[in-house]
DNA sequence: TAATTATGTCAATATGGCTGACATAATTTT
DNA sequence: AAAATTATGTCAGCCATATTGACATAATTA
């Protein structure tokens, strides 16, 4: 090693207590979200390469997908980024023809987006591995009880933002509402 | 705008149906768990920005303090990182006085993390509000049976990957067996 | 008409990843 | 003992995704 620097911190001979805080933080299932997380991003990244795109544009094309018509501005709120960030992923998405904008009917200056069947399909194929592992998940854990799942997951959304959890309604997803584009 | 190439396809004028494909994907726990998880993470974000520090300090702070003894290449694999991304991150935290390094005793290659007392608070600091935000939705959900929260949680891990989440013995964290250094 | 809004775009910057190459010290193998 | 392997560190360059700030255009609202 270069410069060592290797100090060697007396180890305390007793082992000290865990401290109230610390028994009282749920260390468990914080580290166990994380680990859910990772691994349930990480089904749709190895298809997303393909393609030639990265976990941004994921989040859009499915965004796109379940909210047909969704405004520029919308989608913005959804993802929490700026649309900065948004336009080089949207543009790609848009020049590869999985997702196209139409001029808002009522308000002109708006850009309603919509996925391509094209898009759809993709959308579609991402989702698959994801959908599999949580019905997977949810029977080796004997969940009888989805919808206590469902509503422990909104609970974890910031209130403010519990409009958003519930826009697509809740036969499923708007694609047999409001149809899908090309 | 610029370059307007504003078509405009046709709405279709009948609905299409959602596909099979559609009903049997899970769109809506998929969609959950992406704003539960937004949002859950965006609570420590506000505190590391305070010390200039970020989500990557973050997560090895938080394993760091979980796994006192941890080396380097433990770490590498929970995080699932290269050593390269590892490296600034690592040192930032060790140049600040959060982590120390401790030369393997079996094997003086190795290096062994700990968290510091300051590196502990911190650590703590940052999983108060998740933890909070946890038991709140817990009870908010009426969910009285936790365990079968955390096998869902588990059963979302690949397989092979498990024996990290199981590595912190299941009474908690194990600052109690081997002491916070400095 | 003037102000505001929705969108787009340019430029610069930060963060957190990556690969490849190489160095050092310690351990293991031959 | 010498050689190979392993654990760690470091340099250099690159990429993806995010940020802020400034400005432009078209459309709507006041």
């Amino acid at each position: 090693m270069k410069s060592p620097m290797m100090k060697r911190p007396m180890k305390p001979s007793q082992p000290q207590e865990a401290t109230r805080e610390d028994e009282e933080v749920d260390f468990a299932i914080i580290e166990l979200l994380f680990f859910a997380y990772r691994d349930f991003t990480s089904d749709p990244d190895a298809i997303l390469a393909r393609y030639g795109f990265g976990r941004a544009h994921h989040r859009v094309l499915h965004f796109v997908n379940r909210r047909p018509g969704l405004t520029v501005a919308e989608l913005l709120e959804v993802l929490r980024i700026t649309k900065q960030s948004l336009a080089r992923v949207l543009k790609q998405l848009i020049d590869t023809g999985y997702v196209v904008q139409v001029q808002g009917p009522r308000d002109r200056r708006q850009r309603e987006l919509y996925a391509t069947k094209k898009g759809h399909a993709l959308a579609l194929a991402l989702a698959l591995p994801q959908s599999r592992r949580i019905h997977a998940a949810l029977e080796e854990a004997g969940i009888e009880d989805r919808a206590a799942l469902e509503r422990f997951l909104k609970a974890m959304v910031n209130p403010e933002l519990r409009a958003q959890v519930d826009r697509p309604p809740s036969g499923g997803d708007r694609t047999s509402e409001r149809g899908k584009m090309e």
